[in-house]
DNA sequence: TCTGGGGTCCTAGGACCC
DNA sequence: TCTGGGGTCCTAGGACCC
């Protein structure tokens, strides 16, 4: 059995954490850059707020219905999605953390009451963390996904839903737009409504070597899993990133050189650890900085970097990035966004020396660098020639405290 | 006044080589 | 008259997810 746990629109929900008094408001948050409306509590979903639109164009109608806007506070979101997983691995040894606010649980032995271990975990996450979530058992990954949905989202589950078999699958699948199942997004849900499928039951009804065809062989996975044959084995759910990114734009558009070394420096910080969690290591990075695709000319420049021998080291990477810098920057040039890309990833076990070349790699440096981050929080070490706090770091125009990872951010208690 | 996220995976097609 | 291979690597862009 499976399970798929995750919190309820996670950002606007870990504002409402250390503020009672938005609880009961309708709250949005935005990303980086207050550019998009990310995240969209229940109580602002009535009012029809789509996600991912522009923050802008939806400014007007958010004032006027009073929506509290906040900005992406990462290190609170950060802090409060680790409370939450610890709380939730309590309940399951095989515990796969999948993203910021999901994680997914494998069962071997059968518990006597699904539904009962669902409220326990519920309850035991709003109890220690204040945290709304949804819980949803299936006996395939893409089930317990379904479970989910219907858990947070359809009439009658308030909270936990469990699809054991296809009797319990029928009502939910039934009621599950094709977009909604794991998988389907806006695209492939079009072409299937042309040929007559209305919902998540009908795609169940299909002949999975034919949706093969039609599409591709993950949606005969996707068939498959909503009959209850696993497709998708725990390692897969789990496999390693084959791609690591680190993008930003910036808060500011910049056009000095020593910005743009900076902030791609800052890219090279997060890839490097990114790598050394994951145990990989880089071959080829792809390094790049261009204008906004929405300025009358787009300008991009990008590089591919190949290292002789594979690395996770932040200072190797970093020194890539220094030497193709030049290639990079264009004068008078307003850049809106930069970033890294590590696209061809070796295993960490199974490294390919090479006879001539000697590794450049530090790694007693970069475990204790690791370390000190970890202990003390990520930018107690960093990189000299990196530096977040400059002026293009990104526009927050909106952002509550960092009530739980700054001593001056502590919350007051009024007694 | 101006404003438009970030990450991962996959593939078509161009460039280049022999 | 008209036609013309195959492999590798890279880039750009689409699709999906949150």
């Amino acid at each position: 059995m499976f399970a798929l746990v995750d919190a309820v629109a996670f950002y606007a929900s870990a504002e409402k954490v250390f503020d009672p008094s938005i609880r009961n408001k309708p709250v949005v948050v935005l990303t980086n850059n207050d550019g998009c409306i990310c995240a969209v509590c229940p109580i602002a979903r009535e009012l029809n707020i789509p996600k991912f639109e522009p923050y802008f164009k939806l400014k007007n109608y958010l004032a006027k219905h009073n929506v509290i806007v906040r900005s992406s506070n990462y290190e609170l979101y950060a802090d409060l999605s680790d409370r939450m997983m610890n709380v939730i691995g309590r309940y399951c040894s095989n515990q796969h953390v999948y993203s910021i606010d999901e994680s997914f649980l494998q069962f071997n032995s059968q518990a006597p009451d699904w539904f009962k271990l669902g409220q326990e975990i519920r309850l035991a996450v709003w109890r220690e963390v204040k945290l709304p979530v949804g819980v949803g058992f299936g006996i395939t990954p893409t089930l317990a996904k379904a479970a989910n949905h219907a858990a947070k989202k359809l009439y009658g589950y308030n909270g936990v839903a469990v699809i054991s078999d296809s009797k319990q699958a029928l009502p939910i699948l039934k009621q599950m737009k094709l977009a909604d199942v794991w998988g389907i997004g806006s695209r492939l849900s079009k072409r299937l409504e042309l040929i007559g499928l209305n919902n998540a039951y009908d795609l169940a009804q299909q002949d999975p070597s034919k949706m093969r065809k039609f599409h591709s062989i993950v949606l005969e996975k996707t068939v498959r899993e909503l009959n209850g044959e696993v497709c998708l084995s725990w390692d897969e759910v789990k496999q390693d990133k084959k791609e690591i990114f680190s993008t930003r734009s910036f808060g500011t558009r910049i056009t000095d050189k020593s910005s743009l070394h900076a902030a791609l420096n800052t890219h090279a910080d997060i890839i490097g650890r990114k790598l050394r969690k994951q145990g990989s290591l880089v071959k080829k990075l792809t390094i790049f900085a261009h204008n906004s695709p929405h300025d009358a000319q787009f300008i991009k420049r990008s590089f591919l970097y190949e290292f002789i021998v594979p690395t996770s080291d932040t200072s190797v990477i970093a020194n890539a990035v220094s030497s193709v810098l030049d290639k990079l920057f264009v004068a008078n040039v307003p850049f809106y966004k930069c970033g890294l890309g590590a696209i061809e990833l070796h295993s960490g076990n199974f490294t390919q020396f090479s006879l001539f070349d000697k590794s450049q790699d530090k790694p007693e440096v970069m475990r204790i660098y690791d370390q000190i981050n970890s202990k003390y929080g990520t930018g107690t070490t960093f990189i000299a020639s990196s530096n977040m706090t400059e002026k293009w770091s990104m526009r927050r125009a909106f952002l509550s405290p960092q009530y739980t990872t700054r001593w001056a951010h502590l919350p007051e208690i009024n007694c």
